[in-house]
DNA sequence: CCCTCGGATGTAAGCGTTTGCAAGGTCGGT
DNA sequence: ACCGACCTTGCAAACGCTTACATCCGAGGG
């Protein structure tokens, strides 16, 4: 910096100056060192620039899985704006016991993040005070966190008119797909989705049976194993809700290696829903992405900045893996 | 700092020295800093730390495509070993032409980053030259570059085996599915994939026709619009070989909605292939990553560190996807 | 013609670490 | 009792910027 401040016959604070494009130089000496950078072929060190000014440029990213479809678009999603106005996204994957505790037990985010985005993990109120000792704005997918931006679909909502599809249809005896029982991690969207096909139901009048009710790991493995077990059962389900694409693929997996039929319902709108002709609830998750990177950043600039709330709207894809109860059950007997 | 060390009654130099674990510190002293430390719940900033000692503890990753299934892998894989040991991984999604212009443009990296990954992207020259004035180590995954350690598997083998695994079965005329042609960036392992096609059909002594070859956008709709049009040939193919297992799931997608049976053979084992029944060329992608964040560590901690060459086993993962020429084209005549 | 005001620029004090160097202490060997 | 080697610790100078404050200058007002 000095070198090009030398070059350009002026100090060192109006290269800085001018570099970060403050309103108070002259035209000239704008030219002059623009010039002087260039041929030195000068950049700033950020870090030097992060120390001086306090401010680190960086948003750190917390995901529970990072590796599945859902958290890749959200991620690539914020990526992209992020990315467009020069801010650093640094991703913690929190997908297990010890990398969540670690994660809390040092909070290496202290010092480093002007932001935080928390994507559909729940956390503890402890750990929830940690994330706000950080003293950052927090934006949250998925899911309320206390005194965060938000944004958001209305899972209630959508899993009802999943429900209500299947309904519709006539069945009767529907089940579901879930993973609220998994015990490393709470997912607020598996509950929510899951108290929606309790509620639905009820609200129907129709019974609620635990055995319709499959918790399993995530995956395509899991999705097929619930299907596996519920296809045991003496009075199987004609219609399966599946709390997401990845695990309605899986019962779809089964249900063909079976030769069983069952309609099947997801939720996401996975890229790969089409090919297999899907009913879905769609969502645009790579949207979400770029919206919470956009309230994010205005989070970080605006002085006096009060959490947003921004519902996403979701639609019911119809394709052809849900049909009428008498259809099926009639042929197949 | 100061609070830490006047509590401990030593100089910040020894509570610097004790933090980073460095060996001539009494344990005594240590104990007593750690106490205060703990006591203060005082972390370093990892930020002045950088800039005192010069070490950015950040590796760059780019990819083309961040929102695919492969690269999300590969980041996936590579931030679970870079986080355990303290790594930032500042992700670079160069897929459209004005990001990849703007990166080798103003070089964000400079002075940014301790080392780079470098995923399955071929850059020019003049490109290379730019990341080698970054002056730090360069890991690539895929394919070779000049002067970078590698982790890739050995695509021409692979693509062998595929084209190979088609002629066992009887096939002569066999198409390919590929996106060697995009324009936007040159991808190695497309064009890798794409003569190992060429050559092995010449091998076997067989013409090669150019109509057989569709070149496409990568993904479903790629793969997809590809199989339509080999099916409008007037002699179309009696089996594809896909350059990804995506495209492949595309070109199932168009034979199932049209009713052709064409066998299809992709490349990478997604997934969802088990569900689709793809046959296919396995590949493990979540380790590359693992392996590549491995050597980049060596790379930045070993100081006379060479480029290595990791070279990835494949297999061919038989499904039910492709079958012998006879069988269904008598079928289906 | 003097004074005030605002914009352009310079000065220098941080920002919170790391680290080369020097000082002080301990200990074994002679 | 003395010397050198070694280990621990402190001092203070970077590291490369940002920014509060001071300075300077020309313009406009009284």
């Amino acid at each position: 910096m000095e070198d090009v401040a030398r070059l350009a016959g002026v100090s060192t604070a109006t290269v800085s100056r001018t570099l970060r494009g403050l309103p108070n130089v002259s035209d000239e000496t704008r030219d002059r060192v623009l010039h002087a950078a260039a041929s030195l072929s000068y950049v700033v060190s950020p870090i030097a620039s992060r120390l001086a000014s306090g401010r680190t440029h960086t948003v750190g990213v917390i995901v529970p899985y990072a590796a599945r479809w859902f958290f890749g678009q959200i991620v690539a999603g914020a990526e992209s704006v992020l990315r467009e106005h020069d801010l650093d996204l640094l991703l913690y994957n929190l997908g297990d016991v010890a990398a969540r505790q670690r994660f809390f037990g040092q909070l290496p985010l202290r010092r480093r993040v002007d932001a935080v985005l928390v994507v559909a993990m729940q956390f503890s109120d402890p750990e929830i005070d940690d994330l706000r000792s950080l003293g950052v704005p927090i934006v949250a997918i998925g899911h309320d966190v206390p005194g965060a931006g938000v944004v958001r679909i209305d899972d209630a909502a959508a899993a009802t008119s999943a429900i209500q599809h299947l309904l519709g249809l006539g069945h009767r005896r529907i089940g579901m797909i879930s993973t609220y029982a998994d015990q490393a991690m709470f997912l607020p969207v598996a509950h929510a989705r899951h108290r929606a096909y309790l509620d639905t139901l009820t609200a129907a009048g129709l019974p609620v049976c635990d055995e319709l009710v499959m918790s399993v790991p995530h995956g395509l493995d899991g999705g097929e194993q619930a299907m596996r077990r519920l296809l045991t059962l003496a009075d199987p389900p004609t219609a399966v809700f599946a709390e997401s694409d990845e695990l309605a693929f899986g019962a779809l997996s089964a249900l063909r290696r079976t030769g069983r039929h069952v309609s099947v319902i997801g939720f996401d709108d996975h890229e790969l829903s089409a090919l297999l002709d899907l009913t879905t609830v769609r969502q645009r998750v790579f949207e979400q992405g770029v919206l919470a990177a956009g309230m994010l950043r205005r989070a970080m600039t605006v002085s006096d900045w009060t959490p947003e709330e921004l519902l996403m709207p979701t639609t019911l894809v119809l394709r052809s893996s849900t049909w009428p109860v008498a259809v099926r059950t009639a042929r197949t007997g």
